[in-house]
DNA sequence: GTTTTATGGTGATTTAGATCATCATTCTCT
DNA sequence: AGAGAATGATGATCTAAATCACCATAAAAC
């Protein structure tokens, strides 16, 4: 599995690595060393890519699907990180700056991953200094995310929360003000720290006060203008 | 101010630029070039290294002293969502994945810090994969850093975060179990997420149970494993 | 096709910690 | 040195949201 996945959906070059976002960086020569280091795998909804504590031996690039990254805690209480979505790394920080995947990560929907081996990787970027900067990019957003979201948790109580989390879903999800999510209430309960109660209760406040339609999975914000101002003052 | 600093305390080169830390990776041709877009500042308790929303046009990188990276949110509250001491950088992520500065900073003791022009860093980042590289790894550890305090402030309880707090103070800050914090109880009660009332009825619960010794602003630690413990547990 | 297991939903109860009020003590600034 | 401000400390009260206890569907599994 290590070599030949060729021409796949993602690519025509005879490559795993996709022809886009930021593999752009990279040579011909690059690109076909850093695939050398490559493997393509799939998964379904509730499969694992990785686990907290485990080596973390490679990086994982998204290409296709949903993915969550989280931290289990004491008991089964769990906290959401970030959703990582294609074009998007799941396992950054915890390649460069850990032995050991500092989260786990599972499919909210069927998804296509690429797993890069660290090495092959760390010896592109050194010799790579514009691939390097596109990483040192996409690390700076994830700090400023994560950071946010810190703000949010520790300031904002929860109908703030829950706008948060609806215009995240509009606004870099979906792009739409109508959407279908694929998380589970509790999953979405994670992502902004409460429980799936409080997040039920919540929403449908908002349904009651026509702020958002919702049935079931479905959801469509009837005002966008107050979801604004709901996260904005907390 | 952009050029001239020369011999200061921290170098011998003539360079504002330091002879340590990650510095190490560039080439002398390299400093001479990063010191041209350099400003070497010193700040006193509570100035304001940068603001809140202002355009980002250097990093800071801290030679001496203690700075706050916080974020202010309505009313009042604050969040302070990292510490920055001697050989960090206090706006990594703003400086390269925003236009403007997505946190304030201000200095908790006396600090020396240099200005680094974001357009100067970013061209030898271009062209020094290593340097970047360790960059890369100093964005890493901070990613998974803050990370953890999300996972601390929505899963741990105040006697769980306090005694995070007093573990950083001793295993990160200080490296000793007695030390004596230039921070008031307020910024420490905003490092946790918390008010300065419940942190400080906390602090002396730990007291009252013998787990530290409490005098003012100097705190020893009685017993390590129990703050361990309770960390831990949340 | 019927049992079993996840999910969605609701009400009642509890609680951790915020908020409010107040006072003591220690800095800071002429 | 003394006025004023910032900090530290404690008690009383309040409240947002967790927890607990259900039940109803819906989805998987046998």
């Amino acid at each position: 599995m290590k070599k030949g996945i060729l021409n796949n959906e993602y690519n025509n070059s005879g490559s795993p690595v996709p022809d886009e976002g930021i593999f752009n960086y990279l040579s011909a020569e690059e690109k076909a060393r850093l695939s050398e280091g490559v493997t393509l795998m799939t998964f379904k909804r509730q499969d694992i890519l990785f686990k907290q504590n485990m080596p973390s031996d490679h990086l994982v690039y998204i290409l296709k699907g949903l993915v969550k990254v989280y931290s289990g805690g004491r008991g089964d209480r769990v906290v959401c990180i970030m959703l990582a979505g294609p074009g998007a790394f799941a396992a950054l920080a915890s390649a460069y700056s850990s032995n050991i995947y500092r989260n786990s990560a599972a499919a909210i929907e069927d998804t296509v991953a690429l797993m890069i081996r660290k090495e092959t990787m760390r010896d592109i970027l050194k010799q790579n200094g514009l691939f390097s900067m596109a990483i040192i990019n996409l690390m700076g957003k994830e700090i400023l995310d994560v950071s946010d979201k810190l703000v949010a948790f520790s300031m904002k109580q929860l109908p703030g929360r829950v706008a948060d989390l609806i215009r995240y879903f509009s606004e870099e999800i979906f792009n739409s003000s109508e959407f279908t999510v694929s998380l589970t209430r509790q999953e979405m309960a994670e992502l902004i720290g409460t429980t799936k109660e409080s997040l039920i209760r919540t929403m449908n406040e908002f349904k009651n006060d026509k702020i958002i339609d919702l049935d079931g999975k479905n959801i469509r914000i009837l005002s966008p203008e107050l979801i604004k101002v709901l996260s904005e003052i907390g």
